[in-house]
DNA sequence: TCAATATAGGAACGTTCATTCCGTAAATCG
DNA sequence: CGATTTACGGAATGAACGTTCCTATATTGA
C-alpha cells in the first residue's frame, strides 16, 4: 500500500515539531525559510513540495501545536470536571506549559502574527491564530456558563464578560513570562483572578 | 540662534507621529524603511541623518508614544487620586485609547517586538518596549500598595501579585481589541477585575 | 561675498527574503 | 526490465530589505 514514487526521508511529525519551535521563538514573519530549513533539515524543494508555502507550513505547525502543548487550553471543555476546577486547571496548565523550559516560552497562538505587514501575505497567518483565539474565548465562556448553571460561579455576572476578563489575563501571560515575571507569581495571580468569579 | 547649515524642512514632531503609527500598525520588524519614508515624507538621507537608524527612529517613536497616547498608563502614578480610582481610570483610559479610531488600535508597547528574529538587530527594540512594560508593572504595584496603606484595597493580598494580575489583563486587552472584542465589553470586564482587589 | 556646515534628493550598496527550476535518485506498477 | 511517479540537493530567481554614498542646495558666521 506504500505510496508510489520515491519515499520521503523525513518524518512529518518531527518536521512540524521543529517548525513549530521556530515560529514559536520568532513569530510568523520573523521566521525565515532559511532557519526553518536549518531546523527541520529539509531542502527547499522538500519543504515546498510537502507544505506548499511558508504559510502552509505555519498552518500545519499551528495544528501540531494545538494537538500538543497548546492543547492545555481545551481543558475548559472537559465536561467531567467541575467548571471552576476546569478553569483553574486550564489557567495553571497554560502557565506551566508556557514556562516549561522544554519549549521556547510564551504561547505560539498569543504571540505569533498579532501585528504585521499590511500585505496580503501574512494576513492568512494572522487569521489562523485569531481563529484559534476565538475558539479559546468561547470555550472559556461556555465553561463559565456551565459554572453559573452549576451554582459554582456567581450568577450575577455575564459569562461573556467574565470570559473576556479571564481570556485577557491568559493572553497577557505570554508577554509577562517573556518579560521575566516568575511563573509562580503568575500561578498565584491566576488563583486570585478566579476568586472574582 | 538658529543652527548653522541648511535648515530642516520637516517638523520632527510630525515625523515621529507618522513613524509611531507605522510601528503601531505593523510592529517593529514588519515596518519597512520604505513605508516609514512614505508616511513621514523623509528621504533616506534625512531619516538616517536625523535618527541614525531604524532602531533609533523606533526609540524616538516610543518616546513620542509615551508622551502622547501611551501616557494613559501613567495615571496610576497620580497621587492626588484615590488608588482604586487611579487604577480604574488607567484601565478605562487604556481601553479607550486602544480602541480610539484616531489610532491604529491596540497598544504599541504591548504588541511591538514581543517576539522576533534572534539576530542582534531587533533585540534593542525589544528591550526598549520591555523596559516600558516593566515601568507599567511597577507603577501598578506601587498604586496597589498605596491602596493597601489607604485601606481601599484588600490587605490580605500581595500587591506584587495583584499588580501582575492587573497588568496581565492590560496586556491582553490589545490582542482582544485586534480580535474584534467590543470595547464596551472590555470596560465592563475591567470593572469586574477591580472588584477582586 | 566666501568658507564652513548641515540637509535634501536619488541612485546604488550588498544581503536576505520566499519561491521556483533542474537534473538526479529511489520507490511502485505493468 | 522499462515506465511512471515522487522526492531530493543545490543553484538561481526577482523583489525587498536596511543602509550608505554622492551631489546639489540652503543656511550661518566672517
Amino acid at each position: 500500500m506504500a505510496q508510489k514514487g520515491r519515499p520521503r526521508t523525513f518524518v512529518e511529525h518531527e518536521v512540524l515539531d521543529a517548525a513549530m519551535r521556530v515560529f514559536w521563538r520568532h513569530g510568523y514573519e520573523a521566521s525565515s525559510i532559511t532557519e526553518l530549513r536549518a531546523q527541520t533539515g529539509l531542502s527547499a524543494a522538500s519543504l515546498y513540495g510537502a507544505f506548499g508555502s511558508k504559510e502552509g507550513l505555519f498552518e500545519r505547525a499551528i495544528e501540531h501545536y494545538i494537538a500538543g502543548p497548546g492543547g492545555v487550553s481545551e481543558l475548559v471543555g472537559d465536561l467531567t470536571l467541575d467548571p471552576l476546577d476546569a478553569l483553574g486547571q486550564m489557567l495553571h496548565g497554560t502557565i506551566a506549559m508556557q514556562s516549561d523550559p522544554a519549549y521556547p516560552g510564551g504561547c505560539l497562538v498569543a504571540l505569533s502574527a498579532t501585528v504585521g505587514a499590511g500585505g496580503d501575505d501574512d494576513v492568512a497567518a494572522r487569521k489562523t491564530v485569531a481563529a484559534r483565539r476565538a475558539e479559546d474565548r468561547s470555550g472559556i465562556e461556555a465553561c463559565i456558563r456551565r459554572g453559573v448553571d452549576n451554582g459554582a460561579v456567581r450568577a450575577d455576572l455575564d459569562p461573556a464578560i467574565s470570559a473576556i476578563m479571564v481570556h485577557s489575563f491568559v493572553l497577557g501571560v505570554s508577554t509577562q513570562l517573556l518579560d521575566g515575571v516568575p511563573p509562580a507569581a503568575l500561578h498565584t495571580a491566576a488563583d486570585l483572578l478566579l476568586t472574582g468569579l
